[in-house]
DNA sequence: TTTCAAATTGTTATAATATAACATTACAAT
DNA sequence: ATTGTAATGTTATATTATAACAATTTGAAA
């Protein structure tokens, strides 16, 4: 497990909610999509949603085994990708690692802010960074699909308290 | 290696300039900073340049070891720190992977422009972007460090010729 | 209901990426 | 020449991810 200080998105927020809120959000589509949150997916993604920090697999698996279970990585690989291709989660490529995803009903670009000392990841979709990347894109004759963007750096909490 | 189709940055260019002119001011960079471009170094970024596309550090091994030579992983990870560390290269995050700089000579924003289909990376270092970052960043009241911006999709050329 | 095909999950093995730890060699300053 | 530091070599292992196939569950057709 990584090290980290404290949280980013508010210290104060009952985090329990998120978490809830989630699942239920999830459930809804995959009801409207046809698609099954099965207890294991279920799981995967509330183990997911706990951390506001980015999670990796083999974290996950520990999480999930801890009652002596046996689940083995294909099985949450498997998961992340159910999870990853329906929008419920994000993969965060600078830490190979996954985090919720806060608005999972539609595809969109969206930035990360990762805080290097307390872990955290604050989503944000800045239509401003989106038009300036498509026109960046457009001047190189570039067609977009998935832009990964991950903004490392300090989050207001951390740096306050030097 | 990855299968990919063509080249990105201009079919035509004499790529072997590009390699030449890369080592040529990585020398420079490090005549100036007292750093030392080794043999070893030399060549694992001359490796890195004679390709357009991200290189992983097993294909690079691969390469050096071409010969009957019997370098092991340590010797290219380390290399590559050194290389990253003085901006000779870019790490790819989201493929795990390794590109040559194209201005090393003092840290930068940049964004990359990766084509799926021929794997070549375009740099460009928009003003536009950055600020709409920054801005982002600030409303946020988050301090940008080095953020990581991937943007895949399909170059002109390949896009042409469906 | 029974049955079947597809989807999901289980299991074992292994691939691909990366680093730890320690030994040896080369280099540069005295 | 001596010596301390940087660079490289070497062995082993950690971490992340997937391949391949078996077993089970599920939902819908018969």
């Amino acid at each position: 497990m990584r090290s980290m200080r404290k949280k980013f998105p508010g210290r104060k927020h009952d985090h329990e909610v998120c978490v809830e809120s989630a699942l239920e959000q999830a459930e809804a589509l995959c009801r409207e999509r046809g698609a099954r949150l099965t207890p294991l997916r279920k799981r995967v993604l509330e183990i997911i949603w706990e951390s506001h920090a980015p999670l990796g697999a083999y974290d996950m698996l520990d999480r999930m085994n801890e009652g002596g279970e046996r689940n083995a990585p294909p099985t949450v690989y498997r998961t992340l990708d159910f999870l990853l291709k329906h929008g419920f989660i994000h993969r965060i490529e600078s830490q190979k690692a996954f985090v919720g995803c806060a608005k999972p009903e539609k595809a969109h670009m969206a930035q990360f802010f990762i805080c290097r000392d307390c872990g955290t990841v604050a989503e944000t979709h800045s239509e401003e960074i989106g038009e300036a990347i498509e026109a960046s894109a457009t001047r190189a004759g570039f067609l977009v699909e998935t832009p990964v963007m991950e903004i490392n750096g300090r989050c207001q909490e951390c740096h306050d308290d030097e």
